[in-house]
DNA sequence: ACACTTTTTTACTCATGCGTCAATAAAATG
DNA sequence: CATTTTATTGACGCATGAGTAAAAAAGTGT
């Protein structure tokens, strides 16, 4: 058998590779239309293939839909280990968590942002979907509260605040596609510019 | 015929008043699952009687969802012409508008923001919304251009900031609920604060 | 060229859920 | 209390779209 070093993909890569393939372009509808409104041969004719094709390399639609919020978790759950990994003030962490978390949102093509659907999910998929979303969610609160107990933020409501910044930031995937004139670094800097000087203290 | 004076509903009314009840429920459970993965018998359940007694209200479920989506652009609207009316700089105006809206929005209980379901319209309706949409949003990025004209707002990029605070105005339904412990005029001054906070310039 | 595996298709089944129709119940009218 | 109008129901037709099984096609190694 030949072997190119690794230069040509072998089987089980390109196997992979159609996979994402296949994983981006239903995500890239279901943030569109959303996930309900979405049938598997209109993912399947965006590819080029038909619906079975499908099957091959998913076991149903509830897996796309699971694998699509996968990776909307992971984006999070990086952000969150980088910010913890750094040294700095809360306020400095706080930044960086949501920076990269929006970042990550907008390079992963694959990721879908609208969790209502996660009902959709059987009940084990579900709660750790939750879970996870769950753990996010505290730790960006309490990098809230922290930055207040600093100085750094001025007393706002947390889940309010909280709230105020997720929707926006959900809202990204919407209007913002892979070929925008603004790049993801780019809207995620406008964004955190407007989120943080909307809660810093004034002197 | 008696005449109770109106202190009794009328045939009319109370006809009027189940609509706006049905009306309601639908909202509420296409903000928290989604229009496409609710269903018409879920609806009627939801409400106590069977599917067929909507088909006598409403022509369809695209009616139901149209209206609801209606009384979203209604809210706007009403936020739009109380911001017109009112005499004052375009900041003010801006504020008005953004606030009114919310408020409206988290009143009106019959109001669905999710747009990505606007497709699953017929042409009509659906152009007629996109307008109306477009309208509100061409009105509110002209406020904030001329609101850095005046020097109230820094120079933000009005797209985005435009894009950001819609973001988090629409995701208000998904976790404001009506009997929440914040009225939605807390809510709503919260959200303002957060946001004018955001682009005002500073001395 | 041949056998063998991987990938994709064609042709189907089946459940869900929208929408309709005729029949019934409830309410108003005279 | 009979009659007409209004409101609601139960039982169905039908389209859409998820999911399956078996066959065909494409690819790989000997």
């Amino acid at each position: 058998m030949a072997n190119w070093n690794g230069a040509v993909a072998s089987r089980e890569e390109i196997r992979e590779l159609k996979r994402r393939a296949a994983l981006k372009v239903a995500a890239r509808i279901f943030n569109e239309k959303g996930y309900h409104a979405t049938s598997l041969d209109e993912i399947a004719d965006e590819i080029g293939v038909t619906k079975t094709a499908l099957y091959y390399y998913f076991k149903n639609k509830e897996q796309l839909l699971y694998e699509c919020l996968k990776l909307t978790y992971n984006c999070g759950q990086t952000a969150r280990l980088e910010a913890e990994a750094k040294d700095g003030t809360a306020f400095e962490k706080l930044c960086h968590l949501y920076k990269r978390f929006m970042e990550l949102l907008m390079e992963e093509r694959g990721a879908y942002t609208t969790m209502a659907n996660i009902r959709a999910l059987p009940a084990d998929h579900q709660s750790e979907l939750l879970d996870r979303r769950k753990h996010l969610d505290r730790y960006s609160r309490m990098l809230i509260e922290k930055a207040i107990e600093e100085g750094a933020v001025r007393n706002v409501d947390v889940r309010v605040t909280s709230n105020f910044f997720l929707g926006a930031v959900n809202w990204i995937l919407r209007w913002h596609t892979e070929d925008d004139e603004m790049t993801p670094q780019e809207v995620s800097g406008h964004f955190l510019d407007l989120f943080m000087n909307g809660i810093v203290t004034r002197g």
